[in-house]
DNA sequence: CGACTTTGACCCGCGC
DNA sequence: GCGCGGGTCAAAGTCG
């Protein structure tokens, strides 16, 4: 079946901790692995981390459900600086632009569900910016702590408006690339709102976060997922796990790493570090693109979930929607490297035949996760690895201060290092020591050359993640997955 | 052998 | 009550 089960199944492949879809072998489907080997190979690479991170201050939703997942985590806590695991790997545009993200953010908003389609999020935005920024901010929520208002920033918030549509807005400094990616579900705003970071203005056309993340109406007709109803936690077939209409769940729209089908050309995947495991995979009415879902593999019993699709207004968009909790911390890299074995098949790295095989069968049981051998090979065609990778370790480290969590009520999750980094150093110096034992830990594939590159000439710009510099990129993308859609065919 | 994906079937909730 | 749509199960096959 020919449609877009390999985006979703990349998407979380590389979720899984694994390599990510950025094979360089070539496909029946050639101009197409061509455009995707263009985000693979070169910008998926391009992960820039800010050195003053983008300050999140998305508010709000204190005593929201935590679910247990990076989001969760990075949304939750007020004082931690934290990277999104998805979004920072989210520069996946072609020459001509990508998308990428600094997404450092401070909050302790828990995103219970959101809005999915382009569309919506585009009017959410709108309407959040022009119309509920003040109801937003009355309630504590919104928050933008950015400081970065220089024109770079400009031209990337607006760039991100621009691909994604959001031209209608009349304020440029209304801007929020956020709101593209995250939304809240009206269900947030039955939970209580903190004044945390209440007063924080939305900082021109670089505001990151702010109310229109949030998306406190109740107008979600147009989303792809409906969560005006809440959530319908389906586990029919578990008496004590019965759809529950009113269970929190945390919708995240990110872009798409690429639009093209990933089978094919291994296109770049988002992560979130956590282990999942495809159990299903569904047409949804409507959509174009089917819906996979994926429960947690880190650990057995963990009820956590996600729903990966795609925007079926914007292919572009990935919508991610995370339902039940974690019940464990955060997967160690092993943990991490549970199920990813697949993510770095080594014959991927040059064997054409598996990958016609791929792309000529039903893709059945693969995936063309890029191998680690690949990306050793990219990175050592751009030279300096091993500066590369002490930097990878600065990154990492940061990365994995979400990783030592306090599991404290045994569903949420605190970077206790950030509470108490003092008492916390020994811990870490041990679990990076034990990192360092992993090879092929796939956190070491977060970051490569590239970002190494680029962040030596672009470091301050936290920005710069976004830089669509180059312009016709949502185009090849858009072409791209006009492309795929048309190609695709839906099981029914 | 273990962990994965795929996919048809089953089950449930919801709307009519 | 019925049908639809969505969520999950589980067998089969794949992969390392």
């Amino acid at each position: 079946m020919d449609n877009y089960q390999g985006d979703l199944t990349d998407i979380v492949r590389a979720s899984s901790g694994g390599g990510y879809s950025t094979s360089t072998t070539t496909s029946s489907s050639s101009s197409k692995a061509a455009t995707n080997n263009q985000f693979s190979n070169h910008h998926w690479q391009h992960h820039h981390f800010p050195s003053d991170p983008i300050n999140f201050s998305s508010s709000v939703l204190e005593g929201g459900t935590n679910f247990g997942d990076p989001f969760s985590t990075l949304l939750r806590d007020p004082l931690s600086t934290m990277r999104v695991p998805f979004l920072h790997e989210l520069d996946v545009m072609p020459n001509s632009g990508k998308y990428s993200s600094p997404c450092y953010f401070n909050s302790t908003t828990t995103i219970t569900a959101a809005t999915t389609s382009a569309e919506n999020i585009i009017t959410t935005s709108c309407g959040a910016l022009e119309d509920a920024a003040p109801a937003a901010a009355s309630f504590g929520a919104s928050t933008i702590t950015n400081t970065n208002t220089n024109s770079a920033t400009s031209v990337f918030a607006h760039k991100i408006l621009e691909d994604d549509c959001i031209m209608r807005s009349s304020r440029p400094s209304s801007k929020s690339i956020f709101s593209n990616m995250i939304q809240i579900s009206p269900n947030a705003t039955k939970l209580p709102l903190s004044p945390y970071d209440s007063t924080s203005p939305v900082m021109g056309a670089s505001a990151m976060v702010s109310g229109n993340m949030i998306n406190a109406t109740n107008n979600s007709k147009d989303c792809l997922v409906d969560n005006t109803g809440g959530v319908q936690i389906s586990s029919p077939r578990n008496p004590g796990l019965k759809r529950r209409k009113n269970q929190a769940k945390k919708v995240v729209c990110i872009p798409a790493p690429a639009a093209a089908n990933s089978r094919q050309t291994g296109e770049v995947v988002p992560s979130d570090l956590w282990a999942w495991r495809k159990y299903g995979q569904k047409p949804i009415k409507g959509s174009p693109y089917p819906r996979g879902y994926y429960r947690c593999s880190s650990s057995k019993g963990c009820s956590a979930r996600k729903q990966v699709e795609r925007s079926r207004t914007d292919p572009n968009m990935l919508v991610i929607t995370y339902t039940s909790e974690h019940n464990h911390p955060w997967p160690t890299q092993r943990n991490a490297l549970a199920g990813s074995s697949r993510s770095q098949p080594s014959k991927n790295n040059n064997n054409n035949a598996s990958i016609s095989k791929n792309s000529e069968t039903s893709h059945k049981g693969t995936t063309t996760t890029k191998p680690k051998e690949e990306q050793q090979e990219s990175n050592n065609s751009e030279g300096n690895v091993s500066v590369k990778e002490e930097i990878e370790m600065e990154d990492i480290e940061k990365q994995l201060e979400f990783d030592d969590v306090e599991f404290s009520d045994g569903l949420s999750y605190k970077p206790s290092m950030l509470e108490n980094s003092s008492n916390n150093s020994q811990s870490h110096e041990d679990f990076f020591a034990e990192l360092g034992e992993i090879e092929a830990d796939p956190l070491d594939l977060l970051f490569t050359q590239d970002f190494n590159d680029q962040r030596e000439s672009k470091a301050l710009d936290p920005f710069h993640l976004f830089d669509w510099s180059g312009g016709s990129t949502n185009n090849n993308t858009t072409n791209n997955s006009l492309e795929e859609s048309s190609n695709s065919k839906r099981r029914l």
